[in-house]
DNA sequence: ACTGATGCGTC
DNA sequence: GTCGGAC
DNA sequence: GTCCGACGACGCATCAGT
């Protein structure tokens, strides 16, 4: 007879052919496409769609023996025909004849219909070699039908209960399979990543699913969530507070499966056959002999052995049966210890010697703080700096300085912590060695980290004096140190020898939001009010060094002069305030002027032109960032708008600035830009925060966005300091540049007359720019400010009335309303409605404060912070664009979404549609292509 | 190798 | 980037 | 006017978990 042999995986000695092999062997069958069966081999028999299947999870090269089913072909002598095996999309059987024997290997097989897999066939063989995954009696599965009903019913009632079903299945058969019933049901499937991508590859493969939507954390509440068993206890369904989780498994008839695996309910739906469907194939096929093979090979082959035919399981080491415990695809199911939690016993707080706090200089730090926050008026917030800083040495006053802005390291400092408020709440939680529930009792009740820090550590630490240079120290150790976990270890280690309001500013400069009511500005008043300079020097100084820490320094020794614009060192830029339109930025060059002038540009704009009356300076604004660059000999660099250094982001306009005759430093806005083709925004993102180690070996960097460097204005030229020159003079040194590749001037146009600017503001939306600057030629260059010299000219590219269908409590001052509005529009084809946006930006205190009220007796499923509500405010809602995305079901997003109006005159059944939404954001590419 | 979560910086 | 609010 | 705070979307890097 053919002589079978096992050794992780079945092997056909005469044929030399593997069957489903867990290692890379030279040849051999594969039967399907699940994971575990497609190692590397060189040359390999399998159906077509497996073949298809294969391609996209593992692909390269191999030699690939393709079969259609029922096709007999001769491969390596081999003479073999492929049935459908019904397990999944693609799986089959393999039909050997070797002379005047047959042998039929099932692979992974079921025989009861499925909706995602070839129905499976048989022909009587001699040999049967079969899984038995399922080989016990006890595994006998209902009807598939009746199992379905029940996951429906499961997940229809966890939705009424206003929670969220989540189903567990494999992603590559079991999944789809589930798909379908579902959306007869009326639910809408939400799958995970990998089940969406598995099923993708379906329909790509010609199979077709209902409808369903990709797993989207903003937008779970009334989806069905279907992930791999492997999503189970993970994070992201950590993220879920209410869900109930079932098991879709063959194992779910064992009767603790709802303990094993930890889930609150377990269906019996399988890819395998059950029991009597292993009995009913051996018949089928009436075999003189069966080699059983996975799970209860040995029970089976005994079974079968007592209903008189020849069974032999296969296992390792090709022994017959013995007894080897079989449940070899199960996690054991023995004695398993629920690891008891071990509590600390608590009572540690309180009776703990303690140093003074006064010793403790983070303390004072914290103190001053709190003190600042509960004044009312700016003056005061001043004074009790004032006079802290002052209290201060030399290595405390940076350090306070700093912190008071909110930041742990200075603005030209460009280390980042790599800490927000998942690591935050996380330590936090460990500090206090508080229970889950505890803590999100007093988390939730703030919203706020900071406070958060203070009610939950109060009491419950062990302080010791904490220096201000000690927290600098910490800071960095922070900022270097790799991986959340060691943060939060060593932020939690931290925490723990805290006073809770030393940690609650802790916390508060992790946030970098002080909440105190102060920043950049006040700061700079204190230091000037403090060490008696004049507040314009400080902020002079602040502004070329871009370090209140040094800036404080300098003022308390009242060396603030020596702080002077230098090249290489980043200035902040000057910034343009916004209006509305071109009326309101002609009012502002108008007034303010002499009244005649005035008089005559309302009368008659003529008289503008010909009087010397104001003259405005126009630009296109162009959609990319921000950036600053020096250039001196063979040295380049450029900043961001942060004064981050950006040159290893876009190494060849560094490289091509060199090429520049002068030393100097220009402000402009690097763009996507391509000859020929419309780039926007996004594209030039793709470079930005990106690492180029090693970029520069490849001129070019082929792949990369090309960009461009638009210069519109020059801050130094040649060792001189531009600053304080007028912008017409600095425009017309500009124009005696000579540019290298990549960079252009931006024209400047002038206009004379509100309609003038109306009229090329048109002009430079139709050449797809995202509209006007207005400047004042007379005008010196203001680092850092949002003066009234520079304007900027926006319009909102449309608006739509979109309904609310979920709100969420603000954060800080706004905790306690619900500030933060996901709306949605119809799909007018199924009549749903999908959100598009999220905002709260454009509404009053007063209209927030009446729709928290709306809301909270509105709601439909209140999931803490969070809450789905009824559908029936409808909100205008203005943006500048629209484009595809994926962060909300509707997939569009907005850019810049703001409320512009709450319609009450409107209801639900008015609002805007899901298509003329997509048409909108078709309108703004197709412009694109043409131009 | 892949997905998802988080943090950061750009607008 | 957006916006409203407080001083 | 100016500053402050409370918010939007996106893309990249990094890490965790499997």
């Amino acid at each position: 007879m053919i002589d079978v042999q096992y050794q992780r995986g079945v092997y056909l000695s005469h044929e030399d052919l593997w069957l489903d092999p867990w290692d890379a062997k030279r040849f051999a069958f594969v039967s399907h496409a699940h994971s575990d069966h497609i190692a590397p081999h060189d040359e390999i028999i399998v159906s077509k769609r497996t073949a298809r299947l294969m391609q996209a999870r593992l692909p390269g090269t191999r030699i690939e023996h393709a079969l259609s089913f029922g096709e007999r072909r001769t491969v390596h002598d081999v003479d073999v025909t492929l049935l459908p095996a019904g397990h999944i999309f693609g799986s089959a059987q393999f039909f050997l004849f070797a002379r005047d024997e047959t042998l039929l290997y099932t692979g992974d097989f079921k025989l009861r219909p499925g909706k995602s897999a070839e129905r499976a066939e048989w022909r009587e063989a001699d040999t049967l070699i079969m899984e038995t995954t399922f080989g016990l009696p006890r595994y006998r599965f209902p009807p598939t039908e009746q199992v379905i009903d029940q996951i429906v019913t499961f997940c229809r009632e966890t939705l009424d209960d206003g929670q969220v079903p989540v189903l567990l299945g494999y992603s590559l058969g079991k999944a789809q399979e589930i798909l379908c019933s579902l959306d007869e049901a009326g639910l809408t499937p939400m799958l995970h990543g990998s089940v969406y991508q598995m099923t993708r590859i379906y329909e790509q493969l010609g199979q077709s699913f209902c409808k369903y939507v990709r797993y989207n954390v903003n937008d779970v509440a009334g989806k069905v969530l279907i992930c791999p068993p492997s999503a189970n206890r993970s994070r992201m369904l950590e993220k879920i507070p209410h869900k109930r989780v079932a098991m879709i498994s063959g194992w779910a008839t064992d009767p603790n499966a709802v303990y094993r695996y930890q889930v609150d309910a377990a269906f019996p739906l399988s890819d395998h056959a059950d029991y009597n469907d292993l009995l009913r194939y051996v018949d089928l096929v009436r075999p003189r002999r069966v080699f059983t093979l996975h799970g209860f090979a040995a029970e089976f082959a005994r079974d079968l052995r007592e209903r008189g035919i020849e069974a032999w399981a296969l296992t390792e080491e090709n022994q017959m049966e013995l007894s080897l415990g079989s449940a070899g695809m199960l996690p054991e199911a023995s004695g398993k210890t629920r690891g008891e939690v071990v509590r600390q016993s608590a009572g540690q707080s309180g009776q703990h010697a303690r140093a003074p706090q006064s010793e403790s200089e983070f303390f004072a730090f914290a103190h001053v703080g709190e003190r600042i926050g509960a004044a009312a008026a700016k003056l005061q917030k001043v004074r009790l700096l004032a006079d802290y800083l002052r209290t201060l040495g030399q290595e405390q006053l940076p350090i306070a300085a700093i912190y008071f802005t909110g930041r742990a390291f200075a603005q030209s400092d460009p280390r980042t912590l790599q800490v927000g408020g998942s690591i935050i709440y996380r330590a936090m939680m460990a500090a206090a060695k508080l229970s889950d529930a505890e803590f999100h009792r007093i988390a939730h009740g703030h919203g706020d980290a900071g406070k958060t820090a203070f009610e939950a550590l109060e009491g419950r630490t062990n302080p010791e004096p904490f220096a201000l240079e000690e927290s600098c120290n910490f800071f960095d150790t922070l900022h270097r140190s790799r991986g959340p976990i060691a943060k939060t270890e060593l932020l939690r280690s931290r925490l723990a020898k805290l006073s809770a309001r030393e940690a609650q500013y802790v916390v508060k400069i992790l946030t970098g939001d002080l909440r105190i009511g102060l920043r950049e500005g006040l700061v700079e008043e204190a230091i000037a009010h403090g060490f008696e300079m004049p507040l314009d020097q400080v902020k002079e100084a602040h502004m070329l060094l871009g370090d209140i820490g040094a800036t404080a320094m300098l003022a308390s020794r009242k060396e603030l002069h020596r702080a002077e614009l230098s090249i290489f060192r980043p200035i902040k830029c000057m910034l343009a305030t916004p209006e509305p339109t071109a009326e309101a930025v002609w009012e502002r060059f108008v007034e303010g002027k002499d009244p005649a002038a005035q008089l005559l540009s309302v009368a008659a704009a003529t008289y503008d032109a010909a009087g010397n009356a104001a003259t405005v300076y126009l630009e296109d604004k162009f959609d990319g960032i921000r950036a600053q660059l020096h250039r001196s000999g063979q040295r380049v660099e450029i900043f961001s708008r942060d004064l981050r250094r950006i040159t290893d982001q876009f190494p060849e306009l560094a490289r091509q600035a060199r090429n520049f005759e002068k030393e100097l430093i220009v402000d402009g806005e690097i763009i996507a830009y391509e000859q020929g083709r419309r780039l926007t925004f996004f594209d030039l993102q793709k470079r930005l925060g990106r690492k180029s180690d090693g970029a520069d070996l490849f001129d070019g960097v082929a792949a990369d966005v090309p960009v461009a460097f638009i210069i519109f204005d020059l801050l130094w030229l040649n060792g001189r300091s531009l600053l304080k020159t007028p912008l017409r003079e600095r425009r017309g040194r500009l124009g005696g540049l000579r540019l290298p590749p990549q960079f252009q001037i931006a024209e400047v146009m002038s206009a004379h007359s509100a309609s003038e600017i109306e009229q090329t503001f048109q002009q430079a939306r139709r050449r797809l720019n995202e509209g006007l600057m207005i400047k004042d030629p007379e005008s010196v260059y203001l680092p850092g400010t949002r003066g009234m010299f520079w304007f900027k000219l926006k319009k909102e590219l449309a608006t739509l009335d979109v309904v609310v269908v979920a709100a969420e409590l603000g954060h800080g001052k706004r905790n306690n309303v619900l500030s933060d509005y996901t709306f949605a529009v119809r799909d007018e084809t199924t009549g749903e409605l999908l959100p598009i946006g999220k905002a709260y930006s454009g509404l009053t205190d007063a209209e927030i404060a009446d729709l928290t009220e709306h809301f909270k007796q509105n709601t439909i499923a209140d999931h803490g912070r969070y809450r789905e509500v009824n559908p029936d405010i409808v909100l205008e809602v203005a943006f500048n664009s629209i484009q595809p995305s994926t962060r909300h079901a509707s997939g569009l997003a907005l850019r810049f979404p703001r409320i512009k109006a709450i319609r009450r005159d409107k209801n639900v059944d008015s609002i805007d549609t899901l298509e003329y939404a997509r048409q909108l954001a078709a309108q703004r590419s197709e412009v694109g292509v043409l131009e």
